[in-house]
DNA sequence: CCCAGATGAGACATTGCTGTCTCATCTGGG
DNA sequence: CCCAGATGAGACAGCAATGTCTCATCTGGG
């Protein structure tokens, strides 16, 4: 045992763990926690060992989620650029994400509760500042609010992964997908 | 008993009982037998001599779900007129059903196994038609598969349902917010 | 080597939901 | 009135998953 109060390796394992949870879980939402055991190739008790259960393998998913969209949205550079650009930039950088993000859309456990995890709302405030700032650049239309294309956002990006997953969308469009559904629509653009 | 051999009002307090379950379970869609029976004001024992279990119920509203979208469907008048007036006559037609669908949506349970309903598929096609009459037209961009678009409104209709059972959107925006962000998208439309 | 700590395998009780059953009660048509 | 059929209330066993426990085994650092 290294001088942290436990193995310096475990920090590594649980991130093994959290990762073939979520490509599980994705698939597979209602799967057993021996099955999420199995998937990550430990036994049911090392897997309660580190995750007191499934809400807490849950919520560590949520975390984890919140982190991988943080991160994406940091490397993504809202501030910079074109909003359009910069959204495009958010959905490429999210895309190893959208996997995890549409199991956690799914699970309605986290938000039913009275009160959800903070870090959705600082998300969601990040996400709507961006569209917020193509608006008020005029390079996005002003009748479709924030809030709703950050809801949006989230929706195809899970509509997506969904969609990857049974082959009916190829992972390589993922981006180019979403991005020019999000901001050009499907209507054709007049020539200049 | 009437000569059909179940009582005549069989038929209706059945729909109503599959109404009120798919509301309960837009909601939360964990609800238990007992909780959708109490919601549908009736007794567990009576719920189950109308449904064999809870599989026969989701098999139930999966039905009910394709049955309001092919009526949804053939009140929008999919051939007539311009694609887009099209569209947003099927989202405005398909509003009712959101939550519905918006449940089915996310019960994995319909889609992993090897064989899904068929009116799906038929779904699919006709509404994978439609777009591609709108690309065929030059009405719409052909870069975004007719196969994505239809994924895509999907998506986009249990987002909004789910952001109008939280009041993050008006239930009046439905129809525009859907159908103007999947036709048109964020960016602004140059004035001509 | 020695041992603390991690692991795997499995036993075990518990829990919540399910599906089935019975029985008393209600209701509407004949 | 009479009765078939529907209903509500509740009992009951079954089941699957959970969470806890023990114990034998493995592993790596000292």
């Amino acid at each position: 045992m290294s001088h942290l109060g436990y193995p310096c390796f475990m920090a590594i394992d649980r991130d093994h763990v959290l990762r073939s949870a979520a490509a599980l879980l994705t698939r597979k939402s209602t799967a057993t926690m021996d099955e999420v055991a199995k998937a990550a190739g430990i036994s049911r008790a090392t897997l309660h060992r580190h995750f007191a259960g499934r809400d807490a393998l849950v919520r560590a998913l949520e975390q984890l989620g919140i982190a991988e969209c943080e991160g994406a949205l940091d490397r993504a550079r809202p501030e910079e650029g074109s909003a359009a650009e910069a959204v495009r930039r958010l959905v490429r950088e999210i895309q190893p994400a959208a996997g995890l993000l549409a199991f956690l859309y799914g699970e309605n456990q986290l938000w039913e509760g009275d009160r959800q995890h903070e870090g959705w709302q600082r998300l969601d405030a990040r996400i709507g500042a961006l569209f917020q700032r193509g608006q008020r650049g005029g390079e996005f239309r002003i009748d479709l609010t924030p809030v709703w294309l950050t809801e949006a956002l989230y929706g195809l990006i899970a509509s997506c992964a969904w969609a990857t997953l049974d082959g009916r969308v190829a992972a390589r469009d993922f981006p180019t997908m979403i991005a020019e559904l999000l901001l050009g629509g499907a209507l054709r653009r007049e020539e200049p």
